[in-house]
DNA sequence: GCCAACGTTGGC
DNA sequence: GCCAACGTTGGC
């Protein structure tokens, strides 16, 4: 079992959205990143973890947790010509993007903002603060227990 | 809106 | 396969 933190932008899906699903869980698709791609599809199996981080907003950071509740499928989106994630190169037999399920778990009471997380000495070696443009990554088991620690009950 | 840090594309 | 030009991400 493994621990990842996936970035959204609230504005297009917030974690709220996700909390909102009548389903109980939603479609984290729409990925269009080869390194991101090859950790979703090769590494993220169902009942993993994942930090639900908001990006591109106006306290960028961790907003609360979900469950992989279905791991790596087609990600549907690729072959619909309105989606804005269609993709012309692939096809049903040889899928070029992929999508998990993820279901809605907690959300924070306030934000674990990216400020207070690179204030931190415990999280220096997040890929977070390493690589701040990739929207999949992993996220180790102390980072998780010391992020949820800092979160507000 | 700006810009740094990437990632992707395409000519050669 | 190299690399310049261009596109995207995402913090500020």
């Amino acid at each position: 079992m493994n621990y990842w933190l996936f970035k959204s932008e609230p504005d297009e899906y917030s974690i709220n959205d996700l909390a909102a699903e009548p389903s109980g869980s939603g479609c984290w698709d729409g990925i269009r990143n080869y390194q991101a791609r090859n950790i979703l599809r090769d590494q993220v199996r169902e009942g993993d973890f994942v930090f639900f981080y908001h990006s591109s907003c106006k306290v960028p950071g961790v907003a609360g947790t979900a469950i992989v509740t279905r791991g790596a499928y087609s990600d549907p989106a690729q072959f619909d010509k309105q989606s804005k994630y269609y993709d012309e190169k692939s096809t049903a037999d040889k899928p070029r993007w992929f999508c998990v399920d993820l279901s809605f778990k907690s959300r924070f009471k306030e934000v674990v903002s990216l400020k207070t997380l690179k204030a931190t000495p415990a999280l220096s070696e997040m890929m977070l603060l390493k690589q701040g443009r990739l929207s999949v990554q992993p996220v180790t088991a102390d980072e998780w227990r010391k992020i949820l620690q800092m979160a507000k009950p």
